[in-house]
DNA sequence: ATTATTATTGAACGATCGTTAAAAATAACG
DNA sequence: CGTTATTTTTAACGATCGTTCAATAATAAT
């Protein structure tokens, strides 16, 4: 019983409406700023004037700069979450046992639909999680949040590959996570390392396809054997 | 001829060997803690107490923040890219025309030694770079450090996938870049998904060869036919 | 409608930020 | 050595940072 294991303050009213409104529209304003500039390339002034409040209200709302990154970071961590088990229980439901592809399908795809086609707060929360996963400070926030999730999905890998170590397993899904994530974060980077020439832009179901057909044929080729 | 083509300030004398020892040592620090925190996360006293100057010292020899970061970066990214394209050219010399797995290994491995055999300098550099790739507020850098060289990959990478356009082939040379920086900054993430088991750790070459079997098995999977 | 609780506001705190200016000290050159 | 350019130091500037507090307004509960 440490002292951060304080209680919660106990509530004697139900929070009203606009308050609901008001604490959306900072924790939307923050995941957007956080996604754009990190942790501390936004500031608590800036989210204010992007939430249309007073400082003092973000403060009021989300606590402290920390929490509030936490919290925003954990909004839409088990909806998240709740896409990738479901498109994992729901491909085995359609299909049976699942094989490497069928796996790797449903940890991207879900993850890039969202990003590409969530709306505009889940294409910052997908950079978000791409700012997350980079800095070791938020480390805690990446196991409480998303690791559990990625172990269900390595869970899922290791029968296919009995002769390799778990180590390489794990290491082959953190290649295939940051590519994932550079996908949806930089993909201007690619088209320009294309060179500007006209070549008509591709669909996100298309770079989807040709990530999985990557990440496969990496799986494949390193843990061949 | 914009404002910002000011000509340089003509020197009068040679600098001290002490000034360009401050300098260095200014620089190392910039970049041991741009590496850590990225450019927002690293505070310009910050630097100065890890190189044991005052602060006013850091902007004397490293002008305002910003030109500061990018010094640091410019600093060996000339060395990188010589790295680089040495590894092209010997490969070459030795091997005449090299494969894709030995392009993508001219590539990968010089990153990997460097960052974990080349020194803390070149471990935080190795680092700084993910920095710098994954912000797009870097991208001038990153365009005129690291493209031209990573342009020279892909075009030779062109020739051996003739039915596939540019665009793919730099989209999984992304793929393959972002999978190598996260295995120079995120090695712990890896070892702590495989769970605590005290499987052997593995050396650098180990896992360079895994990066490199995986991006090998990527391109060929992902640009068949 | 009254009251108790919560939400919002405006202002301010101390700390730290990047940057600059002017002396003081150091090193190079004639 | 004496002179001059360069480097280092010390101090301070204004701006912005995260956070807090006392007030006022708004709202749910009685």
């Amino acid at each position: 019983m440490t002292e951060t294991d304080i209680a919660p303050p106990r509530r004697k009213r139900a929070p009203s409406k606009r308050s609901l409104e008001t604490r959306a529209r900072i924790l939307d304003a923050a995941e957007r700023l956080f996604a754009q500039g990190g942790f501390d390339g936004a500031s608590m002034r800036d989210i204010a004037v992007a939430a249309d409040v007073p400082v003092a209200l973000v403060n009021f709302h989300g606590g402290a700069k920390e929490a509030l990154f936490d919290t925003v970071v954990a909004r839409r961590a088990e909806t998240l979450a709740r896409h990738w088990l479901d498109a994992l229980e729901s491909a085995k439901a359609d299909h049976g046992p699942l094989d490497l592809r069928a796996v790797l399908d449903c940890f991207i795809r879900p993850y890039l639909n969202l990003a590409a086609t969530g709306g505009a707060q889940w294409t910052a929360y997908a950079r978000l999680i791409a700012h997350v996963s980079a800095d070791e400070r938020w480390r805690p926030i990446s196991e409480r949040c998303f690791d559990p999730t990625v172990a269900v999905f390595v869970a899922e890998l290791i029968p296919k590959f009995p002769k390799a170590e778990t180590r390489r397993i794990a290491g082959a899904f953190v290649f295939s996570i940051s590519a994932m994530l550079s996908l949806a974060t930089s993909r201007w980077r690619i088209e320009a390392m294309a060179g500007d020439s006209g070549e008509a832009t591709s669909g996100l179901d298309e770079w989807a396809d040709f990530l999985i057909d990557f990440c496969e044929g990496g799986f494949r080729a390193a843990l061949a054997g």
